[in-house]
DNA sequence: TTTCTTGAAAATTTCGTGATTTTGATAAAA
DNA sequence: TTTTATCAAAATCACGAAATTTTCAAGAAA
């Protein structure tokens, strides 16, 4: 199990990030090899992964990469936006001054490769390093609301919404305005200023929201 | 896999209101003989439970049932208020006059166990009745939010939520202000008044809340 | 008595296999 | 041409067992 949970993880970046074109079978016999194990090993990873959703499995008919959907995405957005908000703002009353360093630190990160892909003409070598640095940020913003619970549960909406919009059609097309969305949180952080923060995260996750339907009135 | 569900079902009763001491170890080799099955079968059924939260596992220390705090009661109670308010306002914007027959029915078969709870001694016996019963009325209430992801995630927290309390050490004990709470909820949603209901799910599931920590001030 | 070692029993994890089901290409029928 | 039937190849699922690790009781040392 000490390798299982590695299996497992790669399996888990490769169905998230590894450029895999949805609805392609996963399949034990022949992923077997690349992380030299028996087929059962990677069945039962599989079946996690597809117990969180990140993998659809169709009994007798095995594991695929899950199809994209507008429905799933406007979904997944709505709730990365219901649990960000209230995690952060969470984090703003509980968190101290080392909830502030983390997430300056974060951003910095962040900030510095946003910059780098802005200039570059090919974002796809980049990619992964921006989606770390991104999630590390989204969960530092929450980092301190004291419950493990939302953490967990964020982090695997959060998961499901990068897997959804990496494997759509339009691909990942670097969107300009983050630089400076990400730069607005921060701030709106550091003023401690929850309503703000709402309005912000709300504002950075609205392209993603196919339909129209505000999930929570920003106040 | 027809049956590998069933055994999921069967373990995931057991686990959350089967009355099993926490930290009970789950052995897969003692258990395949309830099921007839294999223990790799039993095996990937926990593993499966314990990606959900519903088992605690250690690797290479096996299954066990999961210990109950005070904290994670916090948390799931925490959640459960955020998603439930979300679904349930979502509903009232989008559900029609069907969601409202159904919510009363859920109400309607709930209450009528309630009521019977609230006569006899020893709830023991009706407990899996009003687990069911209130489950159902719960989950009609979001029913239609037009989320199978803010569905689903709700559905996980709050089989951990029942588990946590029913597995706590105060065991369950009936309360009895739920019958006018259960009722308060359906007139809200009834009335499509969204901020009311808010504040009667926020109500209904307060004490549960140990720390003092309004999860989001319901307005 | 307390702490540390030893080693056999028990539990966990991984694996290959056989039984069952699905898939997909080819041929027969409409 | 389109639909249906056939059947071999491929894939999935559940199982039992081997290999590895943990548990824990009994004895030795401090």
């Amino acid at each position: 199990m000490d390798e299982e949970n590695d299996i497992y993880e790669g399996l888990r970046l490769r169905v998230t990030s590894g450029g895999l074109t949805p609805n392609t079978k996963l399949k034990p016999a022949v992923l077997r090899h690349d992380y030299n194990c028996s087929a059962s090993t990677i069945r039962e990873a599989l079946f996690r992964l597809s117990t969180v959703g990140l993998v659809s499995f169709q009994e007798q008919r095995g594991f695929r990469v899950p199809i994209p959907t507008d429905q799933a995405q406007h979904e997944l957005t709505h709730l990365r936006i219901l649990l960000e908000c209230e995690g952060a703002c969470l984090s703003i009353r509980q968190g101290g001054i080392d909830w502030e360093s983390r997430l300056t630190a974060a951003h910095h990160k962040l900030s510095h490769i946003e910059k780098r892909v802005r200039g570059s003409a090919d974002h796809t070598p980049l990619f992964i390093l921006w989606a770390k640095a991104e999630q590390a940020f989204h969960e530092t913003l929450i980092s301190d609301c004291g419950s493990d619970v939302l953490k967990a549960t964020h982090a695997m909406i959060y998961q499901r919404f990068r897997q959804q919009v990496f494997n759509s059609d339009k691909k990942f097309v670097f969107v300009a305005e983050n630089i400076e969305q990400h730069q607005g949180i921060l701030e709106a952080a550091l003023m401690r200023d929850e309503a703000l923060i709402r309005s912000r995260i709300y504002s950075h996750l609205e392209r993603n929201l196919v339909f129209d339907m505000p999930p929570e009135l920003p106040k």
